[in-house]
DNA sequence: GTCTATACCACGATAGAC
DNA sequence: GTCTATCGTGGTATAGAC
């Protein structure tokens, strides 16, 4: 407590901000502010500030990922030799981030918010450290996927998995493009609801017949 | 041509600097260098950065949603009395991004990664222009969708539209996450042939049966 | 219409007092 | 461990020569 109170501080401003203004548009000195903590001092406990965010992330994901994999390693489990089915796979890998927006997690929200948006960051370098810390999961979980759909080309698979967090990834970084949807209308539903929603979508979208094959497409049987 | 050349080249250069590193990354400084311009020149075509981003947006914007336009009408005409059908709504809303990606545009595909990441964008006035500037076209859009489905209710109608646009930004906009995806391999397929396979991921989806049910589903084809 | 030069400011980061 | 003070860089934007 008396230890490094400031330090926690800073990593809730800094992830409040990140998610609010974007990584990069958010200012040491504006996160060093609404800490209540001088900006000289996050260099203190961070060399810099990509340290800094890579920490933010790592403090929610490791979580968040260890519950995933607990959840696909149960259902494994569960099914025996069989492979997971699809319903199952999909439901670990979004489930978890239900209790995340659920509230328990103060500042949860936020921090997905943060992360959705983040997957389809400009910024090559902050992908990249993404990738080097938590990409392990994503690898997991596509290779679950593909155990349950073995009929589907494994290109196909990966171009689906990609839609899938693509509307993952927008459903939970969007904010604003809500508005480009839902027009002056209130909010369609809870974010808890709007996760619930994804999941048929997703199952459908990956079960769909294969794209007509006009366009020529290469190899896959 | 003599008039004034160095203008359509410094779009051309904000519209792949913006692509690449993003909106705010992308400096003056450097965009008047790529363009072989004087940053100071920027100034005399336009009053501010926010007013060239608005016009490397409306240069591509407005053909593209001419065409959308254009084809959703034909279909109307050609549907007579009866709805368009969902795959022909998706398909005028898709397919005139194929023309631009299919090269006769020169920059296009860099300016659908761009697009494709606005949508996400955290700042909140540069969506607030996209939406002023190009909102009607998605409204129109969401519009048809409605008529096609008539038996989704609105509010899912709306969720699922959301997660169909984020299949198609983080589609379009990605690069980098497609690494994540694929891991080291080559990249899957051709853009033109990932927008093809996006078609029948969309139709599935929204064609999905409703969320209650689902979640307790089991053994869905 | 395009250039050079520059004002002015916020940024990340460092040094050193306390 | 936290602060103040400050450095150098690079951002948007402007003034004025050509």
């Amino acid at each position: 407590m008396v230890r490094s109170d400031s330090r926690e501080r800073i990593l809730d401003a800094a992830e409040r901000l990140f998610a609010e203004k974007g990584v990069s548009a958010a200012s040491l000195r504006e996160i060093g502010a609404q800490a209540r903590a001088n900006p000289g001092s996050i260099y203190f406990h961070w060399k810099t500030k990509a340290e800094l965010v890579r920490e933010v992330f790592r403090r929610r994901l490791e979580p968040l990922d260890a519950e995933r994999m607990r959840r696909l390693d149960a259902a494994e489990r569960a099914h025996a030799p069989e492979p997971v089915p699809l319903e199952d796979v999909l439901a670990a890998l979004v489930g978890p981030m239900l209790r995340i927006v659920s509230g328990a997690d103060r500042g949860g929200p936020g921090f997905l918010r943060l992360l959705g948006r983040t997957y389809n960051e400009p910024d090559r370098e902050l992908v990249r450290m993404l990738r080097r810390d938590h990409g392990a999961t994503l690898e997991r979980f596509r290779d679950a996927l593909a155990r349950a759909l073995p009929d589907l080309p494994e290109e196909q698979l990966f171009v689906r998995f990609h839609f899938a967090l693509g509307a993952l990834a927008y459903t939970l970084g969007s904010d604003a493009s809500w508005q480009l949807v839902v027009g002056r209308r209130r909010r369609p539903a809870a974010w808890e609801e709007v996760l619930r929603e994804l999941m048929p979508f997703l199952v459908a979208g990956f079960g769909a017949p294969r794209a007509a094959a006009a366009a020529a497409s290469r190899g896959a049987a």
